[in-house]
RNA sequence: CGGAGCGUGGCGCAGCCUGGUAGCGCACUUGUCUGGGGGACAAGGGGUCGUGGGUUCAAAUCCCGCCGCUCCGACCA
């Protein structure tokens, strides 16, 4: 056994990864997403609504939310983190210690003080504002970590995309006035924009209820997917729109008529018919304002620059991190596996050596998996002495996005083969080249 | 929480109705062959039948309680 093949402190050598896979689907997957993950040895249910990540749904998991991470970051949001459990006082200040219901996970410490399972951290984070900050000079500031929360939902389902235990981004803006908190909330609701389509996601932002957070201005970000939780209706435009082009401003995306079904009435629908589409939805995003509903309570208040006290308008963003690695498997599957694109792959090429037992298969995939490895490739190098249909059919079914498969028939020749998981196309090259195409 | 269903080896299931030696497929172990789409043969290992009680000479099977999981509805990233 090698250590040393895992610079991202994984084993690169499929004989070492600990990946177990299932030849049928669990019974209680209902959902070819919820299925796939468990086929392909990405998780593991502990109990109803709480998984464990394994080796490669947690490479997923950790590419989604890196990429979540560089787009907060470069929106000019700041990562912090906060304690996933928290004490009971501040949401008895805020009034939602007896409105949250029983979705709260409560317990007490053993000093008998009530305590609970973040479900979200609005409360938390006003708290931490209201200590640190004085003055209006301080502000904007947007505040975010990547956090698990605990919601202990009444009916768990569809594998991560609807758990009680959820990693989520979660930030939360503080401004001075409310034009600085529509700033703030355009600043997010582009950055977003911006966040899924880097994970080959088109989602659709629609207005929404504001729910439990509460607040007047609220968008939710959907990706269509015919197994989504929600009714969805939307602008046939949509369809075409680009949403990033750079001719296109938040302000004219938002007039575009996208609403869930609980905000859509079909009588005031503004939207000649033969424009109007809907469908279902996945929300992987949620955005608010709420201006003072925490702070005023909470007492989060700055001095002004006319030297009184005003309460900080604040807006908060939801981004269901574990939740976007089932939406992406909706979203890029077929029926023999999953397909994923190359922003959050768990490994960007895979090694097919076909022949484990031959010398030249051994050597020249080892020779590729070197030379990969060396130009900064994340490679997975099958080197199991399994049958070419048992690693074809793994290769599919965990989606790795490029396949480079070494066998003796095509060595005789002098070339390799590369596919394409997507496409399904295939290109006969010599090692060489390949290495040069894969570290390009 | 209301309604429905299911718990039998790691996974998928049969057996239960009509009580009497726990079974099949996949996976796993060993060996031989095989080798470009989940291969073949042979020999093996593994199950307190979710759990507690009851009925019975005898319970996976019948009865009651509890626990867990899933599905349909109302809530949410």
């Amino acid at each position: 056994m090698r250590f040393d093949d895992a610079p991202t402190g994984r084993p690169m050598r499929l004989s070492a990864y600990f990946l177990p896979l299932l030849k049928e689907s669990p019974a209680e997957a209902q959902i070819v997403s919820h299925q796939l993950m468990l086929r392909a040895g990405m998780i593991r249910q502990s109990s109803a609504g709480i998984y464990s990540w394994l080796p490669l749904g947690h490479a997923v998991l950790r590419r989604v939310e890196q990429i979540v991470r560089e787009e907060m970051n470069a929106a000019g949001c700041q990562e912090i983190l906060m304690p996933a459990v928290q004490p009971a006082d501040i949401w008895q200040e805020s009034g939602r210690y007896e409105a949250y219901g029983r979705e709260m996970l409560r317990f007490e410490d053993r000093h008998e003080r009530a305590m609970l399972f973040g479900p979200t951290h609005e409360e938390v984070v006003t708290d931490i504002f209201r200590r640190c900050i004085r003055s209006y000079r301080d502000l904007p500031k947007n505040l975010y970590q990547i956090q698990w929360k605990f919601r202990d939902e009444i009916r768990p389902r569809f594998g991560v995309m609807r758990g009680r235990e959820f990693l989520m981004k979660d930030n939360y803006s503080f401004d001075l006035d409310f034009e600085g908190a529509k700033r703030s909330y355009d600043n997010m609701f582009s950055a977003y924009l911006r966040t899924f389509k880097r994970m080959g996601l088109t989602a659709i932002p629609m207005r929404a209820e504001s729910g439990a957070i509460g607040g007047s201005m609220s968008h939710e970000f959907q990706i269509l997917a015919s197994t989504g939780e929600s009714e969805v209706f939307y602008d046939a435009a949509f369809e075409e729109l680009d949403l990033l082009a750079p001719d296109l401003d938040v302000d004219t995306i938002q007039r575009y008529y996208a609403a869930t079904d609980e905000q859509h009435l079909p009588d005031a629908c503004p939207l000649p018919p033969e424009r109007l589409r809907h469908g279902r939805g996945i929300e992987v995003g949620h955005i608010f304002y709420f201006g003072t509903k925490y702070s005023k309570p909470l007492g989060a208040a700055v001095t002004g620059p006319d030297g009184e006290d005003v309460f900080v308008e604040m807006g908060s963003y939801g981004i269901g991190v574990s939740r976007l690695v089932g939406a992406i498997i909706e979203a890029y599957h077929d029926d023999k596996g999953i397909i994923w694109p190359e922003s959050v792959a768990p490994f960007d090429v895979a090694l097919v050596n076909l022949r484990a037992s031959d010398t030249g298969c051994a050597e020249v995939t080892g020779d590729l998996y070197a030379k990969l490895k060396t130009a900064g490739v994340d490679v997975l190098y099958d080197d199991r002495d399994e049958s070419p249909g048992v690693k074809f059919a793994t290769m599919d079914l965990i989606g790795i996005p490029w396949q480079v498969v070494i066998g003796p028939r095509g060595l005789k020749a002098g070339v390799v083969e590369l596919k394409s998981r997507a496409s399904g196309e295939t290109e006969e090259l010599s090692p060489e080249a390949v290495v040069d195409r894969l570290a390009g």
